[in-house]
RNA sequence: GGGAGCAUAGCUCAGCUGGUUCAGAGCACCUGCCUUACAAGCAGGGGGUCACAGGUUCGAUCCCUGUUGCUCCCA
């Protein structure tokens, strides 16, 4: 029985029902079988993480990409699941810890762990579900955890296969200091931003004799640490103090005068105090003059013992102090303003502090080599591929990637120490006892320690497309030799480096085999103005409250709609609303055909045309959007599919064979209509269903009562063939008609409702099976195809088709002649420029013969053109 | 400082190897319409020196050079 069909689309009453009926079905769990494979893995969002706008966009094409594979046959598993973002996790578990009172500090490492297991079971899955309210169709039944039990074993046992293979070592190295978070963080994770500093002059004064030298810094309460000046040794006003010595200000100390190429001549005064331990060039310099390291910060970035003076003082407050006390001494020449750019960190946005700390590093030059290979060489696409410059500039320069954390909540190093300080790389303190023991007769199994650090958390989801399916401890399983490589990747172009090139370098090193064939680069959603979206900036719409006030269906084409491949995209709600009207457009046309009624009658000749020819518009639109899709330009895709429902079977299908009423009562439509209308409904809803998974179902549902218990999720894609394509011609030259008729009507402020005639002169353009569509949407009393022009009535082209509406009352002569001239002018204006071509020798003489031929064919059309105007201007 | 990219309608973007698929789409805007699916709609319409200046060519939005403006990446 039909039912009562609410005018508006409801999201809210369908979405939970769908999802739910998919999870009961098993639709999203795939299990290896005889079909072609098709897998994502989800970039694992961040366990802290809470849905956002970029999570929005990154799984809607994700989930496009499945659903459609899925209809296509294919056995589709998108893999979900969290990282455990280390730095990130540890600060949230230490700041809901500070707020019960409990300090990190006080805590054993084991109580503080469990303390961030319990944190993570608690709010770890959110960003999950609210994925399901997206509609993502992802397999639940394998979501990971980047620390589950096996994931973890995973990321201890290729540590130390790839120590043993000489590619981990052990250095100290100027790091990225976060002082707050207290660990070294990636270059990737600093955020340089501009800030304004004081450029200090400070007097150096020379151990013997009067005098002294100046020098610039920014950071004067580094003085301490100062172990040299150095200056350029071409620089002519320093030459006399080579070999000298001068004292470092603050500190008393002597230090020599030293050349070194790197010195700027034109920065500051052209010399360089050099304070090894906290800045990165002065580091390297120290380097080649062998000077000595002077730590004078601590952890927390507090001034240390070794610095002297202000012990404890934050880093800040010393560099005030600091000026005050050079001032008092006499020894501040001056301050000027300076603008540079100051590291802050990503996580907790201090200013990072160049320190000298013993860390965890992997050689990336060999082990890169592949990964570079694979994306030049296409075995690895990268969607667009302008990124390919930039992902190989990167790899080519690729620098050793500090693999170690200050932190505990993560994989722990598998690295043990002696009280000696050698160490033992392996799986357990056990083994590390029998290696170290061969170096060390005496170690002592009660004080051997194992490394305090723990691995980037990068240094775990790089095995994300292998450890989801157990490929590393269990290389040959079934479903990793199944599901790997994987089809697509879709990820934001930010980690391109961070992770996207890791994961190849590791699906080579751990696999031999690209981990996926298709990285389909998404833009960063940002504001209207611009700036990126973020919960500081307070610029980001929440995703719940949008899929509420849209839909899910409306906020997924909301998103893709302005995210061609890519590009940023600025977000504007607009879009939303623009996909929550598709959604109800698509459920009238619905409400429509549910609401025929069928008759066992012969098809007329109008809906036969009608018929056939919606049957070449969905084959040549279905080539076009496979086509699309296969080039991963989802948002055209989506356009595409968009104007193939709205335009093609909406406007002008659904209004050739609307039934008419009679007395008030819809008549009803022939069967074999109705059917082909019903086949045509579904083939558009599967191509919808990708984007627009809920209201495709809920209609699908509605319309194929027989297929209850199956789901549009499971149907095949539609493969509509061409029968003929003459039918495509022959709209054209119809809807042609339709609208000159349609602004002539207009024009002469005819009402739809007053029948008019048309009649049509004999063209071989011109195609008589759409006579009756023609009749029915200019609404004629009659159409005739005439073999002469008629006399006293509005007349007009559409393209080469000469056509006349005769009408009762005098037509306005003046005003139809203005119309015609204007056209005329348009022609002849057409017709010059054609002719300044074909009458140019050169250009006669060298454009290619199909050039000159399509020039003539316009010159011939235009002329034609012209001569018709011409006659009917003598005929007004 | 080094590298990459972009500049087309009010906005977001398409425009494959130079020539009516060459100036296009969606939204926004304007004008009519509450025409028994839909005003979250229907029917029409306006709007661009294709950043600027040169060059190559018979012909340039497209190729080359320079200028300006913007973005991103690396340091």
């Amino acid at each position: 029985m039909k039912r009562e069909i609410p005018k508006v689309y409801q999201p809210e009453n369908t979405e939970d029902k769908w999802y739910s009926y998919w999870m009961g079905k098993g639709y999203f769990h795939s299990e290896p079988d005889n079909r072609e494979p098709y897998t994502i893995v989800i970039p694992p969002p961040n366990v802290t993480g809470v849905l956002h706008m970029g999570h929005m966009l990154n799984n809607t094409i994700q989930d496009v990409l499945i659903r459609r594979a899925r209809m296509l046959g294919k056995n589709a598993c998108w893999v979900p699941g969290t990282d455990h973002a280390s730095i990130a996790t540890e600060a949230r578990v230490v700041t809901m810890l500070r707020e019960k009172g409990i300090k990190k500090s006080d805590l054993s490492r084991e109580a503080f762990l469990k303390y961030a297991w319990e944190w993570k079971e608690k709010y770890g899955g959110i960003i999950l579900e609210q994925l399901k309210k997206l509609g993502a169709s992802c397999d639940w039944n394998r979501t990971r955890f980047t620390m589950d039990e096996q994931y973890y074993k995973d990321v201890i046992s290729v540590f130390i296969d790839l120590y043993n293979k000489g590619y981990i070592y052990r250095g100290l190295r100027m790091v990225n200091w976060d002082p707050v978070a207290k660990t070294a963080v990636s270059d990737e994770e600093v955020i340089f931003k501009e800030s304004k500093s004081k450029l200090v002059y400070v007097k150096y004064k020379y151990e013997s004799g009067d005098g002294f030298l100046t020098i610039a810094t920014v950071r004067p309460e580094t003085i301490m640490g100062d172990v040299a000046v150095a200056v350029h040794p071409e620089d002519e006003r320093y030459k006399h103090l080579h070999n000298k010595k001068v004292i470092v200000p603050l500190v008393n100390r002597a230090v020599p005068v030293i050349t070194d190429e790197a010195i700027d001549i034109e920065f500051g005064t052209g010399c360089l105090k050099v304070t090894p331990a906290h800045d990165v060039i002065d580091y390297e310099i120290g380097q080649r003059h062998n000077l000595p390291v002077i730590e004078t910060l601590n952890e927390d970035g507090t001034i240390s013992e070794a610095g002297q003076v202000f012990i404890g003082m934050e880093r800040f407050a010393a560099r005030k102090a600091a000026l005050k006390k050079l001032e008092e001494e006499g020894l501040l020449v001056k301050t000027e303003d300076y603008t540079n750019q100051v590291g802050h960190s990503e996580r907790t946005n201090a200013v990072i502090e160049p320190r000298l700390s013993m860390q965890w590093f992997l050689n990336m030059k060999n082990i890169s080599k592949p990964a570079l290979d694979a994306v030049l060489n296409g075995e690895v696409n990268l969607i667009p591929n302008k990124f390919i410059n930039t992902y190989r500039h990167w790899m080519e320069n690729v620098k050793d990637w500090c693999l170690s954390r200050q932190l505990w909540w993560g994989h722990r190093i598998p690295a043990w120490y002696d009280q000696t300080g050698n160490v033992a790389v392996c799986q357990s303190k056990e083994e590390a006892f029998k290696i170290l023991k061969k170096h060390n007769p005496d170690v002592k199994a009660e004080e051997m320690i194992q490394d305090e650090d723990v691995l980037d958390t990068w240094a775990s989801s790089w095995l994300w497309p292998i450890s989801v399916f157990n490929g590393i401890s269990d290389p040959d399983n079934r479903d990793i030799n199944y599901y790997y490589p994987g089809s697509d990747l879709v990820t934001a172009p930010e980690i391109l480096f961070f992770w996207v090139a890791r994961m190849i370098i590791a699906g080579y090193e751990f696999r031999g085999e690209k981990p996926f064939t298709n990285v389909y680069l998404t833009g960063i959603v940002r504001d209207k103005q611009g700036r990126k979206m973020s919960k500081s900036l307070g610029n980001s719409p929440e995703p719940l409250e949008l899929i509420e006030k849209y839909g899910a269906d409306g906020v997924r084409v909301g998103m893709l709609l302005c995210s061609p491949a890519g590009n940023d995209l600025l977000f504007d709600e607009s879009y939303c609303e623009q996909g929550r009207n598709f959604a109800n457009k698509i459920w009238n046309a619905f409400r429509l055909v549910y609401s025929w009624e069928t008759v066992d009658s012969k098809t007329s000749e109008r809906n036969q045309t009608a018929s056939a020819w919606f049957n070449e518009r969905l084959a040549f639109a279905l080539k076009t959007i496979n086509d699309l899709f296969a080039k991963y330009r989802i948002s055209e895709a989506l356009m595409a599919a968009y104007k193939l429902f709205w335009d093609d079977f909406c406007n002008w299908y659904l209004e050739m064979i609307k039934p008419e009423f009679e007395d008030g009562k819809q008549t009803p439509v022939d069967q074999v209509t109705y059917d082909a209308t019903i086949y045509y409904f579904n083939s558009l809803l599967k191509i919808l269903h990708p984007f627009l998974p809920f209201i495709s179902e809920e209609i699908w549902q509605t319309l194929n009562e027989t297929h209850k218990g199956s789901s549009i999720m499971v149907e095949p894609w539609p493969n509509t063939v061409s029968k003929d394509e003459s039918y495509l011609q022959g709209f054209d030259a119809a809807s042609a008609i339709i609208l000159q008729v349609r602004n002539i009507r207009k024009q002469k402020s005819i009402p739809f409702k007053v029948l008019i005639q048309l009649n049509i002169l004999r063209h071989s353009d011109y195609d008589s099976r759409f006579n009756e569509i023609i009749r029915k949407l200019c609404h004629l009393s009659d159409l005739n195809i005439t073999d002469t022009k008629i006399e006293s009535s509005i007349a007009f082209m559409a393209g080469n088709i000469e056509a006349f509406i005769p009408v009762s009352n005098k037509i306005n002569a003046e005003e139809e002649r203005k119309r015609i001239l204007t056209e005329m002018e348009y022609q002849k204006g057409f017709l010059q420029s054609v002719l300044k071509k074909l009458n140019n020798p050169s250009f006669m003489s060298k454009a290619r013969p199909e050039v000159i031929a399509a020039e003539e064919k316009k010159k011939s059309d235009a002329e034609q053109k012209i001569t018709t105007l011409q006659s009917q201007l003598e005929n007004l």
